[in-house]
DNA sequence: GTTTAGGATTCG
């Protein structure tokens, strides 16, 4: 809601901003300045009574002064709202308020010359995305008498375990699960909201309203919500929240440091500081006490057998029968199977039909059913959307259980909030998807030999497109060499007789490889003092995270230049303190998944939810001083699913501080090597390290593999968190070798291999090391 | 005046 009326209750109106938005001088007030992210701030001085402009738009023109600048005769600014907002802000704006006025447009003042004031005037209308605060002067009282004396009604907000039916209440909570409004089946759109408090909680919320915007705009798990006038009752022995006369609402991004910017369709509410307190403490708290879901599925990552939630816009739509209806939609990736495509006529196809066949191979055909039906007729092209709870399902085509594809299909009902939400073109993950689609470069994904304009009127052919699968020759190398190609093969009889150090083109077979356990292949080397060690596990952590628990954050170390921090405390099961301590780039508190934050006192649970949302992770604890690593046995950073440890022996840890130089820079990337770096840690490196017992009919030797991520084409970093990886090397190996087949059945490697001396006390042993191959692309 | 839904997937 573009207008706010606010009381100044504690401190500077300032502290109700957006923490993205920055005051501009009037002085800098000039044509051609990005304005994007500022606000100009003034007093009333003057207001003109509301006007229609020859073409009826309604017109309200008021003067601000910069009262930090009056001494300058360009302090005095004229502001045209325009439209609705001019209609609306000439019942609410009295002389002598103070304004905020954020997203105006900047143009040449017609009357400068006439009136003395500002060259240029600010153009403010809900069209050019406007925002104001308006701060009343309206009661007599001083701001200081406000602190002890609120003006505005005073509003007492119940805990979640203090309920009790049969009365109304206003509550604050985070959302734990919701159905974004559909239509019901009476005359009211409804939705249900369960919300939780940090007393853990929970109240189920049915809410209902004929108007689709009296209802709380949630978007994401997580996202926190202000109800007023609730009424509670019981139903069926549990306590239910249910709309009353009067409900209200106000909605709230979930993510701790974000904006605080209510999402609301009231003009006038209240909004005190003590509330932005609130809003803040709870976000930090859902973030380790809710499961909130990773980054967003994107059709490249669907997968089968999958329920999962897409964003997306909408390109085209078409009426199928009385209980389906077929939405067109794109997020920019490609699907990575084979999707259905619906039998359509074009003729009954909305939308573009240009853009839906450009765009054909990055469109999914989604058919959604009985009670969405309805609301997906009303949603326009171009919309963006979120589809909640939508089913990917495996299927094949009737006899030919070979081929299959994907069915995107939004079944009938409402369980798990399933449903389709339309999402505003100021939420951030629109404004991020708006501005991926418009970097894409469409040419590349289209596929040139399947122009058909056929696929407008009968799409049955993409079925027949079956993925064929080559079926190696046995004749040929599971493995390619990515160098020295012009070396002939060598026996091994040879090669078990030469000296070391030499290098060799081989042809063998894999009779066997240690470990067999393949999890137990990755280790973690120091490329400094050639040290392989065990790759830490979870207990190890746990442990140190306890042991640094028993220092509680340091207060004095919170809210530097560089980070903002966010303390609080469990009791349950234990109590303890956290802090988290939110990175700064330019003095601001970056989105999620571009900002890294320290975390002091966290579970190992607590830390690894905070890596799915945050870009990067640093356990640490306070010290008089400043804030330091943990033991070295501890990873330094997470970061997804990766923990990156850092060498006890080479590593010289620096105090956090340093941290702030990476900061500053221009686009911070926190590459886990450039955080090692500056933290004086020199980073383990994940490698594979295994042991094949190769054989090639004139001999036996064995080689070792040491190899970052080329032999597997899967990096070592990430083997241990990804059970997908993990099945994929498992694959690999089960082609290169298996105890179940004859060594004839086995394929053929062809690989490098080096030879060279070991000490081993007092004799000299000869070692093998593979190099400089790769298992084929298609073997798995 | 006060229904609707009251969380808890799978068919098409």
């Amino acid at each position: 809601m573009p207008i706010h009326m606010l009381k100044i209750i504690n401190g500077a109106p300032e502290t109700a901003l957006p923490s993205h938005l920055q005051r501009v001088d009037s002085k800098y007030l000039q044509l051609g300045c990005d304005h994007a992210n500022k606000y100009f701030k003034g007093t009333v001085t003057l207001s003109y009574p509301l006007i229609k402009l020859g073409n009826g738009t309604d017109s309200f023109k008021i003067i601000l002064q910069d009262m930090d600048n009056s001494c300058s005769r360009t302090s005095s600014i004229n502001i045209l709202f325009l439209g609705k907002m001019a209609k609306d802000c000439a019942k609410v704006v009295h002389q002598g308020d103070t304004m905020l006025i954020s997203g105006f447009n900047l143009a040449t003042s017609p009357s400068a010359s006439e009136d003395g004031r500002h060259c240029c005037h600010l153009e403010v209308s809900e069209e050019a995305g406007s925002t104001i605060y308006i701060y009343t002067k309206s009661s007599p009282i001083t701001a200081s008498e406000t602190a002890s004396m609120p003006v505005a009604p005073k509003y007492m907000y119940t805990p979640l375990n203090r309920l009790k039916g049969g009365t109304t209440v206003n509550l604050y909570g985070a959302v734990k699960f919701f159905k974004s409004p559909y239509i019901s089946k009476g005359t009211d759109y409804c939705s249900v909201v369960t919300i939780v408090d940090q007393s853990n909680v929970k109240l189920t919320c049915t809410l209902f309203n004929g108007n689709l915007d009296a209802l709380p705009k949630i978007y994401k798990i997580g996202d926190i919500v202000r109800f007023h006038r609730i009424k509670i009752r019981e139903y069926n022995g549990q306590i239910q929240g249910v709309t009353s006369i009067g409900f209200a609402s106000l909605t709230f991004d979930g993510t701790p440091g974000a904006a605080i910017i209510p999402r609301t369709s009231s003009k006038l509410y209240t909004f005190t500081d003590e509330e932005q307190k609130t809003i803040e403490e709870l976000r930090v708290w859902g973030a380790s006490n809710l499961s909130i879901s990773g980054p967003a599925v994107k059709l490249s990552g669907v997968q089968p057998k999958l329920y999962f939630d897409l964003t997306c816009q909408l390109i085209g739509k078409a009426e199928m029968d009385g209980s389906s209806f077929l939405l067109k939609v794109w997020d920019g990736t490609e699907c990575s199977y084979q999707s259905w495509k619906v039998p359509v006529e074009s003729s009954d196809l909305e939308g573009d039909k240009v853009l839906i066949h450009k765009l054909r191979n990055l469109t999914v055909d989604i058919l959604v059913y009985d009670n969405h039906v309805q609301l997906a007729k009303s949603l326009k092209i171009g919309s963006f959307l979120r589809i909640y709870s939508l089913r990917a399902k495996q299927a094949s085509p009737e006899n030919q259980a070979d081929v299959s594809y994907i069915e995107f299909r939004l079944h009938g009902g409402t369980c798990y909030g399933r449903g389709i939400g339309v999402l505003p073109e100021s939420n951030p993950d629109v404004k991020e998807l708006k501005s991926f689609l418009d970097s894409l470069d469409l040419a590349e994904h289209q596929n040139v030999e399947t122009v058909s304009s056929m696929e407008l009127h009968s799409t049955s052919d993409s079925f027949s497109n079956p993925v064929i699968y080559l079926e190696r020759c046995q004749q040929l190398s599971v493995t390619v060499l990515t160098d020295h190609q012009d070396l002939n093969v060598t026996a091994f009889n040879t090669i078990l007789n030469n000296h070391a150090p030499q290098q060799y083109r081989i042809r063998a077979k894999l009779r066997t490889f240690k470990p067999q356990k393949l999890y137990q292949s990755i280790k973690l080397y120091c490329s400094k003092c050639n040290s392989l060690q065990e790759v830490p596990d979870g207990d190890d952590f746990d442990f140190i995270l306890q042991d640094s628990a028993a220092t509680l954050p340091n207060p004095e170390l919170h809210n530097k230049l560089w980070y903002d921090s966010a303390v609080w405390n469990t009791e349950h099961p234990e109590q303890r303190t956290i802090a988290v301590h939110f990175v700064k780039h330019n003095e601001m508190v970056q989105e999620p998944g571009k900002c890294l934050i320290m975390v002091e006192g966290g579970t190992q649970k607590e830390i690894l939810k905070f890596t799915r949302r945050f870009k990067g992770v640093i356990p640490v604890r306070s010290t008089q001083e400043d804030l330091e690593l943990l033991d070295l046995s501890a990873p330094f950073l997470l970061q997804g699913k990766i923990r990156h440890y850092g060498c006890k022996q080479c590593s010289k840890p620096k105090t956090i501080k340093s941290l702030h130089f990476l900061a500053e820079e221009e686009h911070p990337s926190w590459e886990p090597s450039e955080v090692a770096q500056i933290l004086g840690i020199k980073p383990l490196q994940y490698v594979f390290v295994m042991e094949f017992t190769l054989v090639d009919g004139t001999g036996e030797l064995d080689a070792y593999l040491f190899d970052y991520e080329k032999f597997f084409h899967i990096p070592a970093s990430e083997v241990l968190s990804s059970d997908l990886l993990q099945k994929k090397m498992e694959a690999t190996m089960n082609s290169l070798s298996s105890p179940k087949r004859k060594i004839d059945d086995l394929p053929w490697l062809e690989c490098f291999i080096r030879s060279y001396t070991v000490r081993d006390g007092t004799e000299q042993r000869v070692c093998y090391q593979i190099f400089d191959t790769t298992v084929a692309e298609d073997v798995v």
